[in-house]
DNA sequence: CTGAAAGCGCTTACAG
DNA sequence: CTGAAAGCGCTTACAG
């Protein structure tokens, strides 16, 4: 959006676009009137730079940025950003409703290349102004259930829940707790079914009070886990539903006097670099969350070249990685003692 | 001052400055170099009009994201970024050796704001390069000693190392093992003098076999946990430089049947979150991460905006946070078991 | 109060 | 790798 095309459309001249523009005062009230009414319609700005094409940039956008989760999604969407000579923007939008109108419009005149979305509602809305601005976008781990023809990364959430209980079932586990994230995030959602689907092929019954929700971090694991081995009957084993709630069912279990895992098993979700080095070491299920990044970062770079136009949902698949924070049950777990 | 000027004054066109001021890869070095010479001899700016005001974007520059340390930086350095409703540009260098030539052309071409460059080499001729483009910066925990009049901010390490090392004489420890990061980086310098300074007070003899460097990372804190605990006399205590090598000296505790902290009292340098939910909550000395990016990037933005042209060197402070991974030493601390 | 014309600083396309 | 020429968006000086 140029002046010229604003005098253009006001009827005037290009200086005296230029003279409202400075707040020049030898302008006609009603001259500038027509002419502010029309610079604010197009939201018309300076040109940034002379000069199309891309300009580098992609924008990575989380809820929030508190665990080391986020961290390798960011190293991951780095790689495939420095690899295309590009950069990353981080915008961190501090609530789970997804961005707003000032970022669109914020990364609308930065003129990004491209939108990776992580772990954050995307509303039709949004999608829509996307779309308008010719802005590619793809969602990683999408909070509810993404649009159709919307492009998005996950991981293979159910098969992942599912072979961590089976994993605490071969044990021997019988009572097993679980702990999803948030009710409204897809990737929670496969990962709880999966437990159950396991509970159900081993002809184990699905105890409503034995599944709780957190917001995947530390201290949810550790409230949720004192919950579950507070019940009159608690669980021998918890599937912590990502690595994070699984170090506060650490703590919950040690506060309890709790010997892990020869009085408690946990299976983590992510396999972060510190679920190695985490005492004990955590059996966890282990998501590619450096090759999701990477990944969806491909897929918006190659939507704005137009390589690729076909949107489409990706799932990485998980694997679990047995380490020693899982065990057979011990016979009377809750007395036990160090 | 306009382009004219210094390309009469350098001999060229100006096509040709314009050229090094936008990162143009098709300039002879010498040209490249005689012109960035005269911009920044005469503090060359754009032509400042209406409209043409800050991009909105700050460069914040690793030499590597492994640690959940970087996270807390780049948490900082967002809030900063929100409140100044500029955005954060994530750039890896993935070497120490400082930032090259083409992502110094990049960040011109994109025109950013300023430039944080976290705990990396800043060669002078990268210092030239960034004032010829009138790009503010400022170092947060610089490699090597920054050069004369680079703004930079760090935490008191000399003060967090004495007040760690302070701690375990106090419980009564005499050999104190010390792990410190990278020889060249000025704050893992200052945490050893820090060391020696509460051990020579003490009267303490310093001894150059406990003395250990690292990278850091979880690692090498196990592996020159296992070098210190592998000495004829070995020390009861150790201070691990950072939390990530408190977590590897944790590791090499375990291995070999030592508890901490009733065999070995470790202590940590960050606080980072996870310092709290360790096994066992691990005695450290916090640094204010997320503060000290918080404040580099406003003393970024504010050199862009010319509210305060000096450059300064700051340093916030440290502190002992005390939790359980460090005790009074055992009498045959190598002799017991779990 | 307005706008045709000249001009500004800068960038781009292209010939050498 | 360089620069003459053309062009960009915008501003200024000035005639009407």
């Amino acid at each position: 959006m140029t002046i010229a095309v604003i005098a253009e459309e006001a009827g005037v001249s290009v200086p005296t676009v230029s003279k409202v523009i400075n707040g020049r005062p030898e302008v006609a009230p009603e001259t500038r009137q027509r002419v502010e009414r029309l610079l604010h319609k197009h939201g018309y700005q300076r040109r940034v730079s002379p000069g199309d094409g891309p300009v580098g940039l992609i924008d990575l956008v989380f809820a929030e940025i508190e665990s080391p989760w986020a961290m390798e999604i960011v190293r991951g969407a780095e790689t495939a950003a420095r690899e295309a000579e590009a950069s990353v923007v981080i915008s961190v939008l501090h609530t789970h409703a997804g961005p707003g109108r000032d970022w669109l419009e914020r990364i609308a005149a930065r003129r990004t290349d491209g939108v990776v979305i992580v772990a954050s509602r995307l509303s039709t809305g949004l999608q829509g102004q996307l779309s308008a601005r010719s802005m590619p976008f793809v969602v990683v781990d999408p909070e509810g259930e993404p649009a159709n023809g919307v492009a998005s990364v996950g991981a293979t959430n159910w098969h992942g829940g599912l072979s961590a209980t089976r994993h605490l079932l071969e044990l021997g586990h019988r009572r097993i707790g679980m702990i999803g994230g948030p009710g409204d995030m897809l990737c929670s959602r496969a990962r709880i079914d999966g437990y159950r689907a396991a509970l159900e092929t081993a002809g184990v019954p699905v105890e409503p009070e034995l599944i709780r929700h957190g917001d995947f971090l530390v201290d949810s694991g550790h409230d949720q886990g004192h919950a579950l081995l507070s019940l009159a009957d608690p669980p021998t084993a918890i599937f912590a539903g990502s690595d994070m709630q699984a170090f506060g069912v650490f703590e919950a279990a040690r506060q309890r006097g709790l010997r892990v895992p020869a009085d408690l098993s946990v299976v983590g979700f992510d396999d972060l670099p510190l679920a190695r080095s985490a005492w004990p070491p955590l059996t966890t299920v282990r998501q590619p969350l450096q090759e999701m990044a990477d990944l969806a970062t491909r897929m918006v770079l190659a939507m704005g070249r137009g390589d690729s136009a076909e949107a489409r949902r990706v799932e990485l698949a998980t694997d679990l990685v047995v380490r020693e924070s899982t065990a057979q049950p011990s016979l009377t777990p809750s007395s036990s003692q160090w």
